[in-house]
DNA sequence: AATGAATGAGCATTCATTCAT
DNA sequence: TATGAATGAATGCTCATTCAT
């Protein structure tokens, strides 16, 4: 039914971005975000199905443009534990890079409706098959401990950098996220033991 | 101006977390909450400020009752292993044990909204210094790396319970929670190197 | 079935006049009345029907002790230019000394609430019908012009206090109100005429 | 924000002066106004700001339409107290004419909500000025008396029109409020006296 | 394709009054 | 007499979505 491409897609989606990460998500209304398009409210219905469909699109594309990014750095590597600084170090730095998208995806976008958590889920899905990749490889190559549950190093590592990414948005980014890599990435590899 | 206390104090935050994990936030108007803890609507505002109060005063009371617990069972154990791993087998057999609390803690209560944000970040605080505790200690008994940055190490430890429980209950609580305390704790420990 | 006397009739009236003058009507809630006379909410209603009924009441009392004394200075003078001269001034002067009771007869006690105009008027019956005895006295000793109408004549003298007195507390009784006692009863007994 | 033009606008506000004059302030909800301008709730606020705005906007619009005729009138004549005789005619043939509109602006617009009373003088501001420049013409023409005290004079004036309309609402327009202008204006301008 | 005026469902909160103690 | 905790009815306003132009 919708067009879900075009100039005006892209204009509207960009534009949720900085009036969601301006005003927050309760007082980003549509209208708000057409002003902010420079297109009539009416027109936004053209490209999304409704307002819950601007975000899901919105997280679809900034992340699955960063996501196929990621991939391609993490392929050009081998070694499962460069593969990993290399995932840290880009997820820190491409919010870092972008904070408008880091408030809207880490702060607003975190909805209790249940509608919108399955599709964010959806769309992370690669990303986290992206992850479990890289500890699946350390395992057969022997690099990581044939003990490893896939899934818990999975909650680790997304949990920690997702932790990492908020409580730095939290404290208004007044500190270097992207020094928060080498920390982090010493305690997935070699755990709090000496 | 509001009584904190009473018969009615505690039967309404029961009701609220009932009628939340049941119907979701949104559609948790104060009416049903008032139904369900059989109290006229008005009688909430004799106990709490307004609707965003109820959550907030429903995490301080079962959030606070959780970590004095914690620190008890913390306090008892001298090795910051056997501490860490208290501390993660109770974070999981607490949401287990109360799935009802999960929900409204883990999904309802993420609500981009700032004020609410702030002061259920307020009342983590707690927690979040009793992980720094445990951190710390080891560090100190040469037990964890000395190397250990504790900001880093606190982000991973609640990052990863807190993202190991919201999946269990996004996968609606299919598999053992608690199962996932081991895996984690080694990984905690001694990270993925073999 | 409500006592209307006692020591707590006089204690609520008060409190109602102060809170009223203090707060406006809208934000003088029983509860504040009964706090700022020192008695509980229910007590109230040992004395007084319900809220409307404290309004009437103050006004009734307050209002009447100013009739009378009102009554009795007219009935002290026989020249009716000279009576119109009292009236003029007391009103005046009794408003300008109880500024609280000013603002809550000329301003707050204002409601269009239908129920209490009536009641309001019922009291103030008394007062036009003193203003009506002064015109028709002059009239009949023939000082004042026999074509008078006579309830023109009291619309004339009364609206023109009210509206006097309304317009000096709305200008927050920057000037001295007992001064326009000397033009207005000018402009009563000769008109704008030279 | 608003638009305070167009066909709704008119709609709406005759829809209120209907709906107060019929129920009163407190009974005119929103919706009710809505229904009898065959609007929905939510157009009601494409031309108001609120519910407040929908009276301070009918007073405007009635008030400064009256104000604007008489002005032109008065201006037509020449002698002062002919213009005066025009004023007090008008302004009981106004609102004789009209006696939907003078229970809302006489009897429901009465609230004691400062802000409102301040808007409401503020457009009655024109009205008082029109009366202040007869009076003063008088005076200077030698027609009124040097000695008027130009104050005391509008309040006599506009106080006296006032109460007059007032009571015959309140007596339900059982009399002819025109018939009342010569001996009102009589009175104006010979006074009491013979 | 684009517009933007119109729609109308939905809900937190207040406060006068009651009544068991 | 006096208390004050409890009641519950009642409503202005927002904003995602539609649809005639």
């Amino acid at each position: 039914m919708v067009k879900r491409t075009g100039e005006k897609f892209q204009l509207i989606i960009d534009a949720a971005v900085k009036v969601i990460a301006r005003y927050g998500y309760h007082q980003a209304q549509v209208s708000k975000i057409a002003k902010e398009a420079e297109v009539a409210d009416g027109t936004i219905y053209l490209y999304f199905e409704n307002k819950e469909d601007i975000l899901v699109s919105l997280f679809d594309q900034k992340m699955g443009q960063f996501i196929s990014q990621a991939e391609v750095q993490i392929k050009e590597k081998t070694d499962p534990r460069e593969q990993l600084k290399a995932l840290i170090e880009m997820h820190f730095a491409h919010l870092s890079a972008n904070p408008e998208l880091a408030v809207v995806t880490q702060l607003e976008l975190r909805q209790p409706n249940p509608g919108l958590r399955r599709k964010i889920n959806r769309i992370l899905k690669r990303y986290l098959d992206l992850i479990d990749s890289v500890v699946r490889a350390g395992i057969e190559q022997g690099v990581f401990s044939e003990q490893t549950d896939v899934l818990a190093a999975r909650y680790m590592i997304f949990g920690t950098l997702d932790e990492s990414v908020t409580n730095w948005l939290m404290k208004e980014r007044k500190y270097d996220l992207i020094s928060m890599a080498e920390p982090v990435h010493r305690l997935f590899l070699n755990g709090l033991k000496t």
